[in-house]
DNA sequence: TTCTGCTATATCATTTTGATACATCAAGAA
DNA sequence: TTCTTGATGTATCAAAATGATATAGCAGAA
């Protein structure tokens, strides 16, 4: 399947937490990976409907309509992960495969190392500075190679760019760096 | 519309400069950007096909293919910017609205600074700082009040993406701090 | 009171992606 | 020599995501 199922493990993420119905799981997402722009609803709720009907999540009734009368407003739907999700979560957890360490999927995945075994973490920040590493080698040769018929501002874009990775490779650095302290006083 | 212009904009940049045919636009639109993906050639294509459709670019005879027979091999086609095309590129380059500025616009915008006037580049400019404090002072807000329910990483994540925002909100206002120079200069 | 904006679910046309197909060519391995 | 790999090059398509919009209750402000 091409479907991306970064999605997919952050609504088992934070369900694993707590029930939540759409809107909820929305902003949590937003707000979870940081800078990334929110989701769109036109892709969270058939990704809530898709995991439904593999028995990952289900659709349980609202328990803050316990109370008041509720009178024709539209009820909330709220989404429980089940045993078979948590499955599935788990299995989600232990990949470590590219797909783990490139922009689109790794946001997600670090979100949830606190439920990630200190291996698979580490494999993950492994592939994740080798992709950026490779990444800077590409944006420096071909700023070296174009130098010359670039005008100073894209030179400054692409200069920016270049720093951008760096920060983030410094960053998983002292990642990598930390979970070795963890790792070894454990 | 809904349609983005963005694309429009680096394409019709590019061959301003020069006619490229649709590979070669795809690399150029790459390497341009910086650390932003490449784009698909199922965007590519349709693009090249509606500027054509509009007659802001037209398809133009290879040129290397003057020598060779050229025996049976798929012919390259170059595209080349129309009088009209120049044009349609010059009011997008006076645009200076909110869409310059956001996340999807603002990196090819910044690309063609160069063809840009004094005071555009300046409300773009400014209009990209807006948002990235706007951005800085949401990020910040959402920390400190989920900030006990987090876990190291899940803090770690939002602490790296608030990072970045401030390392581009100093980028911009150097840049911002240039334009002042330069224009006081000349 | 009305208006704005937030909560909340849902759908849809349009766009974009990622994959794939097809074809040529050069370089290097077998 | 032949064979395979990888780059160049145009093109299309199913699946997925976006951004807009519809519907509707509610709260607070003007």
């Amino acid at each position: 399947m091409r479907k991306s199922n970064a999605l997919e493990l952050a609504i088992l993420g934070l369900l694993q937490a707590s029930p939540l119905h759409g809107y909820e799981l929305r902003k949590r997402l937003s707000t979870l990976l940081g800078t990334l722009r929110a989701i769109s609803f036109g892709a969270l709720y058939p990704a809530l409907k898709s995991l439904t009907d593999a028995g990952h999540i289900e659709e349980t009734a609202d328990p803050t309509a316990a109370g008041p009368a509720l009178s024709g407003k539209r009820a909330r739907i709220t989404y429980s992960i089940t045993d078979d999700g948590r499955l599935h979560l788990a299995d989600l957890l232990s990949d470590s495969g590219p797909e783990t360490w490139d922009d689109e999927g790794f946001g997600v995945r670090f979100a949830f190392f606190g439920a990630t075994k200190a291996e698979v973490r580490r494999r993950i920040l492994e592939g994740r500075r080798s992709r950026l590493a490779e990444r800077r080698a590409t944006l420096r040769e071909s700023m070296s190679a174009t130098r010359e018929r670039l005008d100073q501002y894209t030179l400054a874009l692409q200069r920016h760019g270049l720093d951008g990775v760096e920060n983030e490779l410094r960053w998983i650095d002292d990642l990598i760096a930390q979970e070795d302290l963890t790792t070894r006083s454990s």
